[in-house]
DNA sequence: TTAAACTAATTACTTGAAGTTATTAATTGA
DNA sequence: TCAATTAATAACTTCAAGTAATTAGTTTAA
C-alpha cells in the first residue's frame, strides 16, 4: 500500500467511475482497476461494490476513504512541515543571555525577527557566559550572548561591541568633580565590584590593571546583583562600576565618571554550535549581523 | 515520496548508520542511500548531516521523524480498521423495531450480538413498520423488525414469528368465563382497539375477520399506547386485543382470553437491504437465524 | 607515517511493477 | 437487435528500485 493507491482510490471513491477517475488521474483505466484490484487484494476487503457497469464504496470502503482522506492530508502537512523546518520559517530557537544583551541587541533584534518569522518558538535564558557555553556543548540553547573569551571548540563565535567600564558614585563624592577619575586617585577608596565567580576575566583585568598603575585596590563589597552595588554606592559605602552600556539603569541618586586611561575593556558577542542545522539561527544570525556594525561571519550556504 | 521512503527514512533515522538500517531492512546500503537522496530532493531540505563516516539528523529531519513515525503510524491504523470494518468486529449498525421485537428476539439477539462483538456500535430506533421500510430505503437504518407484509423491492425479508391476537377483559366480564371467546360474542361488545393508521393490515384484517362472522364490530376507543387500551379495558370501557406475545405486560387487574377459530395473525421478521455490505449486519443476521427457528436466508459469501 | 578498516556515494546492470494499447465480456438503452 | 457504455483481462513497454562492484574519503592502529 502506498500513497499511490491511496490516491486513485479516492479518485474512485469520489467519482464512483473507473473511466472517469482514471482521467482525472491521467492514467488509463486498465491501471487503475489493477492498482485498485491489488489494493483490495492487500487488505483482504472487498473497497467497492461493482457490477458490470456501476461501482459503489462497500462499507468497509467508507471507512477506508475516511482513513485515505486523513493519510493524504497528513502526508501534505508533513511534506509543509519539513520544508518550513527546513527554511526556518518554523521551528523552536533557545537563545541564551547576559544582562549586556538585553541592553544592546536583544530588543531590535528580536522584534526584527519575530516581524519577519512570526511562527518561531523562541525561548529566552538568562545565563552566565560559563553556563551559556555549556547549554550550547549540550544543546540545550542553539544561540549563546555572552563574554568572550570563551572554550571555542565546536562553536563559532563572532563579536557585536566592546564595553567599558564607569566609576558610579554619589554626586557628593571628592572624585566626581572629575570628568575622567585618574585610576590612581581610587588607591584609597573603598570598593564595591562584582564576585569573581560571575566574570573571572572582568575582575582579574581589574586587578591587574590597578597593579600596573601601582596599588591594591580596596575592596569592601561584592556583590552579583546591580542593583544592590548601585545601592551601597549611592549610600557612600565606596565606588562601584559599570558598563558604558548600562548607564541608563544607574538612576539619578548617583553619577558615572569615566576612567582615565583604563584599558578595561569587556568583550561581548554571539556564539552557537559550527554544525547547528537549525534554520531559524542561521535566519536570526542574518538578522542580527545585517544589524550590527560588523563583518558577518555567515557563509553562504 | 511513499511509505517505502519513511520506513527507509526511519531506519536510518533510529541507526544513524547507512550500513545497518540497510541490513535491518534487508535491501543494500546503495539502494537505501539512493532512496534517502529521493526522499530529500524531492522534499527539498536535507534530513541528515552526513560526514564520510557519520550520520546525524538534522533538525529538519527532526520534524520530518516525528511525522514519518505518525505516518507509518496511522498507515497501520488505516488498515486495521478496514480489515476489522470488513469482518463486521467494528462498525455501526442501525436497528430499527416494533415493541414486538423488545418481547421476543431483541433481549437474547442483542446480548449475544455484543458478547461477540462489543466493538460494534448499535443504534436501536423505535419506528412503525412503514417508517421502517421508508429508513431502509432511505439507508437510514440497516435492519428492520417489522410486520411483514412490505413493498420488498431491494430488500430482503424473512419471517420470524407469528403473533396471534388474545382479548383483553376485567376479570368479572361474563365473557370472562370462556376458556376460549367465541368471535360473534362480540358482536354486542364495546371494543378499543389501535389505530388503523399505526397497522393497517391488522386493523383492516380484524374488520374482514367479524364480517366473516357476520357483524360490524362496536369500537368505542382507539388508543396507540398498550397501556391505554388496557387501563380502559380494566375500567370496563371495553375489551381490547394484545399480542400473545405480550402477556407479560397485561398486568393483573385484566385477564386475557383466546379467540374461538380466529384465523387472525400477525407477521413479524426482520428486513434488511439485499445490496448491504455491512459486514456487522451480517454477523448479526448470522446469529439472528442460528437462535431462530427458521431456515436462515443467509447466503454463503 | 603507513596500512587496514570503515563508511557513504557512485556506476553499471538487472528486475519487477506500474503503465500502455488492444481486446473481451457483460449490461443498458434506443 | 444493435450501438454505447463500462470494468476486467492480456500482452507488451518503460521506468524506477534494487544489486554487485567500485570509489573516495575518514578513522584507527600498528
Amino acid at each position: 500500500m502506498d500513497f499511490r493507491q491511496l490516491q486513485y482510490f479516492v479518485a474512485v471513491a469520489e467519482e464512483l467511475h473507473f473511466g472517469r477517475a482514471a482521467d482525472r488521474l491521467q492514467i488509463t483505466q486498465p491501471a487503475l482497476s489493477k492498482q485498485i484490484a491489488g489494493l483490495e487484494k492487500k487488505l483482504g476487503v472487498q473497497l467497492f461494490v461493482r457490477t458490470k457497469r456501476t461501482v459503489e464504496l462497500s462499507h468497509a470502503g467508507q471507512t477506508f476513504l475516511h482513513q485515505a482522506r486523513q493519510l493524504l492530508l497528513q502526508k501534505e502537512t508533513a511534506i509543509q512541515l519539513t520544508r518550513r523546518t527546513g527554511s526556518g520559517d518554523i521551528g523552536n530557537l533557545s537563545i541564551g543571555f547576559t544582562i549586556t544583551a538585553t541592553q544592546t541587541v536583544l530588543p531590535s533584534l528580536l522584534r526584527d525577527f519575530l516581524q519577519r518569522y512570526p511562527n518561531v518558538d523562541i525561548d529566552m535564558v538568562e545565563l552566565a557566559t560559563e553556563a551559556q557555553v555549556a547549554a550550547l556543548n549540550e544543546d540545550a540553547i542553539d544561540l549563546a550572548f555572552l563574554h568572550p573569551p570563551i572554550d571555542q571548540r565546536g562553536l563559532e563565535v563572532h563579536p557585536i561591541l566592546e564595553e567599558q567600564f564607569l566609576a558610579v558614585l554619589p554626586p557628593n563624592h571628592p572624585l566626581a568633580c572629575y570628568d575622567s577619575i585618574p585610576l590612581d586617585a581610587l588607591a584609597d577608596e573603598p570598593l564595591i565590584i562584582h564576585p569573581r565567580q560571575e566574570g573571572p576575566m572582568l575582575y582579574d583585568g581589574f586587578l591587574h590593571v590597578c597593579q600596573m598603575v601601582g596599588f591594591q585596590p580596596h575592596i569592601v563589597k561584592e556583590s552579583i546583583s546591580l542593583q544592590t552595588r548601585l545601592c551601597f554606592a549611592a549610600a557612600g559605602v565606596g565606588i562601584t562600576f559599570v558598563s558604558d552600556r548600562f548607564q541608563g539603569l544607574v538612576g539619578g541618586n548617583v553619577v558615572c565618571r569615566s576612567l582615565e586611561n583604563c584599558p578595561l575593556y569587556l568583550e561581548f558577542g554571539a556564539a552557537w554550535r559550527q554544525r547547528s542545522t537549525n534554520s531559524a539561527l542561521h535566519n536570526l544570525l542574518q538578522i542580527l549581523f545585517d544589524t550590527v556594525p560588523e563583518h558577518s561571519p555567515l557563509k553562504a550556504r
